[in-house]
DNA sequence: TAAAAATACTCCATAGGTATTTTAT
DNA sequence: ATAAAATACCTATGGAGTATTTTTA
């Protein structure tokens, strides 16, 4: 599956018109065509209803656009996150256990207050 | 952005090696290679260090994995989503307002008790 | 010297375009 | 008759392969 597609989807769900939607998309209609047809036979499933008149969503694909939607909108943070992280505006903090051998429960009994602080901001 | 590249990103980070990870991906080290440098070309960063005898995630490849898993976790969602619904076990609920003109401040006086069955589902 | 990543090149699949056909209004 | 989606076909980009080079431990 590719995230491509699923843009296009959203679009001419947006849109319900091929030509419009292929337009907005910067494509063409023949190759957006192509490119709902192969979403559809890769998911098994009739995502629009056409009749040469007018498209509209079908239920499962309703259902399907809101994950799709969902994805685009965690696939969108990827890129800003990188490029933070590459100016150095976002790093990470690593958390490991000191000493060995050693487990949570030892941690926590080890540094309680830190164990408090953790828990504190919860474990994620 | 395509999901192949942050696939291909997540099990590179899992081996740390381009010529074991290729084999599990199916394809071979150069074409691995390649994809690597075009991902890390398209964010403008680098993801991981290689120094001809090892690779090792930089730390702005670890804040792109993590977001890169999300994305991944998400879209995995989108096809037994799809093939649910198609199979007719998963549909949607709409909601409207009723009458016109209305607002979600007049639907609430319209139905109280209605109003109050959302909020205790909470508005997403 | 060997193991591993990068590079060079070649080939083919497919994304996308143009032109055309089909169909419902 | 017309608007709009589907189909047919062609081209070119780029994904993936093989062979080779480079590099450092």
């Amino acid at each position: 599956m590719e995230l491509r597609r699923l843009r296009y989807m959203s679009v001419l769900a947006e849109e319900l018109h091929f030509g419009r939607a292929a337009e907005r998309l910067g494509i063409t209609q023949p190759a957006l065509t192509q490119h709902i047809q192969a979403l559809e036979r890769e998911l098994g499933v009739e995502l629009f209803q056409r009749t040469k008149r007018s498209v509209k969503l079908t239920v499962v694909g309703r259902v399907t656009l809101n994950e799709a939607i969902r994805t685009l909108q965690q696939a969108e943070k990827t890129m800003p996150v990188a490029r933070q992280a590459g100016r150095g505006e976002l790093g990470h903090i690593e958390i490991g256990y000191v000493g060995s051998p050693s487990s949570p429960a030892s941690c926590r009994k080890q540094f309680p207050g830190f164990a408090k602080l953790i828990l504190s901001w919860s474990f994620a």
